[in-house]
DNA sequence: AGCCAGGCTCTCG
DNA sequence: CGAGAGCATGGC
């Protein structure tokens, strides 16, 4: 099926980044101008490729077949988790009155916030990546989607859907520590798997909640806090204005490009994003593309 | 060879 | 309450 593209939308950018510019990270696939992504419905998987047409349309594609209704389905879904309902005008506006930020940024115009598949997939991925470089952090997510996460064939690319909850959980948590978590963390990931399965955590429900009811939900949690719990809103829930103030990259970034490297405390950071308001977790996130970027050596 | 990296929990004063 | 230790791996 097709679906309408917005403007701006920059289809290599946006997948690029989501992708750390390397063709594959964690479950998400980008070759020869295709995303790749398997889907989960009602526990089946879809393997989906999405390509822009080039006149104003994506086409999403069912690799391994599926019903015209499974084909509604992934574009919904594609059309989430690649941002495309996001209105990005407003951001776009504060760009025009902050040229610090213009000037890092400006040239990602048409960058989506990219999207996890769900609260799940937000939650592991962030859990994984506190406290630790990006670099660790990749390297362990991509052996949980490896080995924990279902493979599919699909023509001549070998595909993964992101892992079920149930394979977190039957992995166990020594299974867990042999894929280079530390014994904390791959507690608080079968916790999670635990309480997701168990209906604990109930991600429909968050969506129902606004930023703080949500986070003090997600902070409930073991090994959950409140940075942890910030990227799961933006990565899982696509909130727009959720600012993770005790971020370290994110306080150094910021320190880097308005404060000739000074550096800013948490509450300092809370204050001078501001001005980003209502657009501080868009301002986020286009900063941390801007980084991502620019450590790939991207033109 | 250390030390640090997109934090969090637990334990002690 | 606030401060501090411990955590695991990969890169510099």
């Amino acid at each position: 099926m097709r679906i309408p593209l917005p403007e701006p939308f920059d289809f290599d950018l946006t997948v690029g980044h989501q992708t750390h510019y390397r063709g594959r990270a964690g479950a998400d696939l980008y070759d020869d101008g295709t995303y790749y992504r398997v889907l989960s419905r009602a526990g089946r998987l879809l393997a989906t490729a999405a390509t822009p047409t080039g006149d104003g349309l994506l086409d999403v594609t069912l690799l391994n077949g599926g019903s015209p209704d499974d084909e509604v389905f992934a574009g919904e879904r594609m059309a989430e988790l690649l941002g495309l309902d996001v209105d990005l005008g407003g951001f776009y506006a504060v760009l025009d009155r902050d040229p610090v930020l213009a000037a890092a940024v400006g040239s990602l115009r048409g960058l989506r916030p990219t999207r996890a598949e769900s609260a799940f997939e937000a939650l592991v991925q962030s859990i994984v990546a506190q406290q630790i470089s990006g670099v660790v952090a990749r390297v362990i997510r991509d052996g949980l989607v490896r080995e924990l996460g279902v493979s599919v064939t699909a023509g001549d690319h070998e595909l993964f859907a992101f892992p079920a909850p149930e394979a977190v959980l039957a992995a166990g948590i020594d299974g867990l520590k042999q894929l280079k978590l530390s014994a904390r963390k791959a507690e608080y990931i079968h916790g999670i798997a635990r309480d997701m399965l168990e209906g604990e955590l109930d991600p429909d429900r968050l969506s129902t909640m606004d930023d703080e009811e949500a986070i003090a939900e997600l902070v409930g949690l073991r090994g959950v806090g409140r940075w942890t719990a910030e990227w799961v809103l933006m990565r899982a829930l696509g909130r727009l204005d959720v600012l993770p103030a005790g971020d370290l990259a994110l306080r150094r970034t910021v320190s880097d490009l308005y404060f000739d490297g000074a550096e800013i405390s948490i509450e300092g950071l809370a204050e001078f994003a501001q001005r980003w308001s209502p657009y501080r977790g868009l301002a986020t996130t286009y900063l941390f593309a801007y980084l991502r970027r620019l450590r790939a050596g991207v033109a």
